[in-house]
DNA sequence: AACTCCCTATGCTCTTTTGTTATAGCGTAT
DNA sequence: ATACGCTATAACAAAAGAGCATAGGGAGTT
């Protein structure tokens, strides 16, 4: 068993037809035929089933295309590291943020993050919880700030505090920094919610929940910026982390008030439990709590220490 | 990057030297030379550093084994996932067993696994909580019944139960299964325990030190056998599951009384984490949930469910 | 049913890689 | 200083792999 063998193996199944494998990979396809056949010798086992339009995976060819990926992964992540170990870190890591959290963190992270670390190259990924930790355990990310318990996630999370959950409405709303707000009453309001693949929405419902409320959703937005204007043009009370809208506040576009029973989710580094951080990753996590930390220093962030 | 490459690499980088590699090995040494060389070459890093009388790993070195290893592991067992896949499980599988476990648990177990997987080959070592978690960390390993906290071990673990501990003492020392020894009076005796790589000898010094009482070790033995044996000669208490000295008891060699305030242990399945398990090892993890279960109904062995 | 298209399999040749033998070079220890 | 053991290099042989041409075979079309 080679890696070519599995690299080509994973193209095959992927495309599904050693011809366009040929052109992909720039290979004749007698070639990747014999590869695959080899291969197959090797393992003793069908992988593909062959027909007139192609080859596609049988069961033991499923298999071992769950098992490859991991590996070619793995052996690329090598490199990096061995790059890495001696000189500055380098390679590719994918840094997966939550709206909330990505409108506070990401610009300036990636600033000193390319400042830090000329040889990494970074991808921040904004998306919702659940996508996160679905590519978290596709491999195709390499570390996440998610909220929420991770104990039946099968990942490994770093905690990094509690985040506080305020009202958030329209300019001349009413709503004050000083004076808190009845939970009772805000979720009675009409609201403006992301949809439920955000952790977000999951909070709320379950705040609404335990009071016995019916949320007045009328209007979800799944973007955070279209969430925020929805609020400016008073169509609903939001429910946000008010490090998130800092800036509108600040403005004078949007108003927060804390909320009597407080609501607030845990925040985590998540990153995979199946296979080692690269040292590029590695590097990446330490300087993301630094800068974690540094917001909140500053009063950026209003986040709570476990 | 080859997977040869990395097998020789692993090789040389554990035996320290070209020309023994090129005995164990047997391949010519120039041919190994040139294979590390061509790696060191790919990676544009110094993996030994050569001297007059072998090769040594740099930091780079070090760093490459240590991902190595878990890779051709990998890819050992694919071979073995891809053969069960077709068929019946087959391949190696490494379990770990405490004695008090093992005892109990072994030989019936073995036999039911040769009887449901001939195409399985268990080997089955028995050892303290330490040595195992130590061995399913660097993945000589397949999957262990320990006890203990393992949330702070990087293993992944499914609860078995609880086990009881009750107090076990020579023929005629007037213990019964019918009253209980006062737990205080207990600690205060003669005792006989394992040394302190065992999580039993964890577990009785966190009993006495909430009590404030100083242990009277005047004998230990790291040997199951040796242990009761010593017990049996009147040299001693000691603290035990009861399932583990089943036979003893009812030889009337040994006595047994439960404790006022209740010793117990966790037991879990542990198996690593940086891997994921062969085929093989599902099955045989499953067979053993069920045979656990077959001793607990069948009387052998008072395990609580959690 | 015949035909066409697209895909994979196979035989052949050529290139590249890998292993072996022989030997040179070098550091270490006696 | 010299002998020993280890690694590096050169030259050659063997094997593996890639490319080319082409045969064989389903799927859809006329």
């Amino acid at each position: 068993m080679d890696f070519r063998q599995l690299r080509t193996f994973t193209c095959v199944a992927e495309l599904g037809s050693l011809s366009k494998t040929s052109d992909t990979l720039r290979i004749a396809q007698p070639a990747l035929s014999r590869q695959i056949k080899l291969l197959e010798h090797e393992l003793r086992a069908e992988l593909f089933t062959r027909n007139g339009r192609g080859m596609v995976l049988t069961d033991a060819g499923r298999l071992l295309l769950a098992r490859t990926s991991g590996i070619v992964r793995q052996v690329d992540q090598i490199r990096d590291d061995i790059q890495s170990a001696q000189g500055p870190p380098s390679g590719r890591v994918v840094l997966g943020l939550v709206p909330t959290v990505s409108c506070v963190l990401s610009a300036r992270f990636a600033r000193r993050c390319v400042e830090n670390f000329p040889g990494i190259s970074l991808r921040i990924v904004e998306s919702y919880s659940g996508h996160l930790i679905e590519w978290l355990h596709r491999g195709e990310m390499d570390l996440s700030i998610i909220y929420g318990r991770t104990a039946d996630l099968h990942l490994a999370a770093q905690p990094l505090g509690r985040d506080q959950i305020v009202a958030v409405g329209p300019r001349g709303c009413g709503l004050s920094r000083k004076k808190q707000v009845e939970i009772g009453w805000l979720l009675r309001q009409r609201l403006v919610l992301p949809s439920h693949s955000h952790g977000l929405r999951a909070l709320i419902e379950h705040a609404a929940a335990l009071k016995k409320i019916k949320l007045n959703v009328q209007l979800e937005a799944d973007s955070f910026r279209v969430l925020t204007s929805l609020v400016e043009e008073g169509l609903g009370f939001a429910l946000l982390p008010p490090s998130s809208v800092r800036g509108e506040v600040a403005d004078g576009r949007l108003e927060t008030a804390a909320i009597s029973k407080p609501l607030s989710r845990e925040l985590v580094i998540a990153s995979p439990v199946d296979r080692p951080a690269s040292i590029a990753t590695t590097a990446v996590t330490t300087l993301l709590r630094e800068e974690v930390a540094a917001c909140r220093k500053e009063g950026l962030w209003d986040i709570k220490l476990a």
